[in-house]
DNA sequence: TGTATGATCGCCT
DNA sequence: GGCGATCATACAG
């Protein structure tokens, strides 16, 4: 069933995710940890309308947001139902899977449990960079795996992390009980 | 386990 | 000028 529909609402997609894995050229892992948002949410990059920055959420779904945060790291979004509104999924962790010497070259800090647990971690991990923003997910060099079927998985729904506005909103989701999370899951 | 700080860039919502 | 969808490091206790 979770044949993964970019164009569901991003609270959708992000539970949706959740158990699907994302490799970038044969690198990476299971999506553990997920936060959804849109163009109705202050917390959004793409509340305040299209800059050059966010374009891409605006455009059509299925696609990579890849942002620069702080100055430093790069984010990456999975794009969905845009339609000229603005709304994506952050992946926020993953449990590594795949290419794991490859991610700690590229890391520089052998701990595999901090390999991809945080978004720029993540980044950094699989080689994700903005020369990505705005690539269809479907196609070389990204393969996105829905999770299986017949996968029991539990998705636990938390209130997202490092942002100051809709802080109540329980649009964080992630795999119970998770070692990769970037840190544990808050209750609303 | 927790709090503080620096790095450094795009946008000011 | 100030603030982020962050992270590594330094330090206190």
């Amino acid at each position: 069933m979770p044949r993964i529909d970019f164009r569901a609402p991003s609270a959708e997609l992000a539970r949706a995710l959740v158990g699907a894995s994302l490799f970038v050229e044969g690198v990476g892992g299971r999506i553990v940890e997920t936060e959804a948002y849109d163009e109705s949410d202050p917390a959004s990059h793409s509340f305040a309308g299209k800059t050059a920055r966010n374009a891409v959420m605006f455009g059509p779904p299925g696609r990579a947001y890849v942002y620069r945060s702080y100055g430093i790291h790069w984010c990456l979004n999975f794009v969905c139902l845009a339609e000229g509104h603005g709304a994506g999924v952050l992946i926020r962790a993953l449990e590594p899977t795949a290419g794991i010497e490859r991610m700690r070259e590229r890391r520089g800090l052998p701990d595999e449990r901090l390999l991809c647990s945080g978004p720029g971690r993540l980044c950094q991990a699989l080689g994700v960079t903005h020369a990505m923003n705005g690539l269809r997910l479907d196609r070389a060099p990204f393969r996105v795996v829905p999770r299986a079927d017949d996968a029991s998985i539990a998705v636990a729904a938390g209130t997202r992390i490092g942002i100051s506005k809709s802080r109540d909103l329980a649009w964080r989701f992630a795999l119970a009980g998770s070692r990769f999370l970037s840190k544990p899951l808050r209750l609303p």
